[in-house]
DNA sequence: TAAATAGTGTCTATAAGACATTATCTC
DNA sequence: GAGATAATGTCTTATAGACACTATTTA
């Protein structure tokens, strides 16, 4: 399986024969959905799993809460194929929070195409979860059209709060980063810049739904440290009581 | 997050105002992408993981080998949304390869959109994968419009004779059964009905890609017998020499 | 000194990896 | 009986879970 390489067809060879068809060819005009990105903003606030919402100021559902998103740009549809799925993921991503895309972990969950999902035509939406460092949190700016955004609770989400699928897509967002968990250093793109073994302990309770045990968790953070991913940082967290070491993630190379 | 529950907004109400606002809406024409669905079909014919391929007969990437796969139906885009993507599927599924789709195991790999991965227009694929038991794939016959359709090798696949981006999709859909293979049952649609521990063993060879020790898999083997989830069945496998104790999938109730 | 939280150690159960060994069939 | 494969057993190591314990700070 390794035979097949990630990119294939960057600079495919295109013969005399199919340049021909390829000028000659017209789109039909079978009817076609608008697709759109959605994205499902997480940040752990006040020691909470968090997502960022926006309130619909219109019909259909005005006044539900929704997930950031917006269409894909498509270009004119030949000569123009607009942008790439990721890009436009992050093009919304930073215009609906002004966050950079490069400081957020961006990831798609999946495809989300039921008909009847939107009311007024069919909308097929391709779902996309980001994950902010809590430092980042207060550079979040609610951005252009809309009307009003919080970050909200994540486990007192009530499913009749959300317009369309959205508490499916947040649902399968939510499974999607808890899976992953353990294989990735997504937990990274959850913590501050320098964190305690607590921290990122509570980071991931918070993404497994299940609560980690101090002692056992110390072991699977040295393990960490051992294999060159974290590293301690200078100073020490102050805390009510005894100070805490201070570690960081090794950027790698 | 058990909060949210999966299928939300079933029967919502919709207020008068929202009607008349629906009533009156009309979708503007933003230019749409094309949507289709790609499907990748795995079996294991003679101890092979292979996945079902069409020749392309047209431009562009004539000649090339292609997911089965089509658009998705989207009916008017108004009063009919036409079908769901995972019905999308299990119709293209069924028209290419003659199975019922509830024979097979289907499953959303993930959106594919890249500009210009179809030099035609802009076309956003939802890739599925399917497992097809062996004992079904005599039953598959190359379906309506195809014109050359075969099982080929995936560790012989070479990127250049696939169209369009199907070799990432086809890495993509391979590393997707690989991660489920020990949460979940997926095997189980890879074995025929009846199978031994050694062809189960050697299904998950396969999709893990790595070899699976006689001795450490038959434990995993029994605790699965413990668990209720196989069980023995009558009959034995007869072989060169020892004939091997069958066994099949308890079916869920 | 008391309260609180950081940090350490221990015991057990479960599962994986790497073998060696025995059992039972066909030819 | 020879060859082959099924089936079993053993030893080691890695990890998870539960929980008791010690250390260091603030108040």
């Amino acid at each position: 399986m390794a035979v097949l390489s990630s990119k294939a067809s960057k600079a495919r060879k295109v013969s005399p024969e199919e340049a021909q068809f390829l000028a000659k060819y017209r789109p039909e005009s079978f009817p076609r959905p608008s697709v759109t990105v959605d994205i499902a903003v997480f940040s752990i606030i006040d020691a909470e799993l968090r997502v960022l919402l926006v309130r619909r100021g219109q019909h259909p559902f005005k006044g539900s809460w929704a997930l950031p998103g917006g269409f894909v740009r498509v270009g004119d549809g030949h000569r123009d194929q607009g942008e790439d799925l990721e890009t436009a993921a992050a093009r919304e991503l930073t215009e609906e929070t002004g966050l950079r895309a490069s400081d957020v972990f961006l990831e798609q969950v999946g495809a989300f195409g039921r008909a009847n999902r939107d009311p007024r035509m069919r909308v097929i939406t391709i779902a996309f979860c980001a994950l902010v460092r809590p430092d980042l949190v207060p550079l979040v700016r609610a951005g252009g059209d809309a009307a009003e955004a919080d970050w909200l609770t994540v486990s007192s989400l009530s499913p009749n709060d959300l317009a369309f699928d959205h508490a499916e897509i947040i649902e399968r967002a939510i499974e999607h980063v808890g899976t992953r968990v353990d294989t990735s250093d997504i937990a990274s793109s959850l913590v501050a810049k320098t964190f305690t073994v607590q921290e990122l302990r509570h980071v991931h309770a918070l993404l497994t739904g299940k609560p980690q045990d101090p002692g056992n968790f110390r072991r699977k953070f040295e393990r960490l440290v051992e294999d060159g991913v974290i590293e301690q940082a200078p100073g020490k967290r102050l805390t009510a009581s005894k100070p805490a070491m201070v570690y960081r993630f090794v950027k790698k190379g």
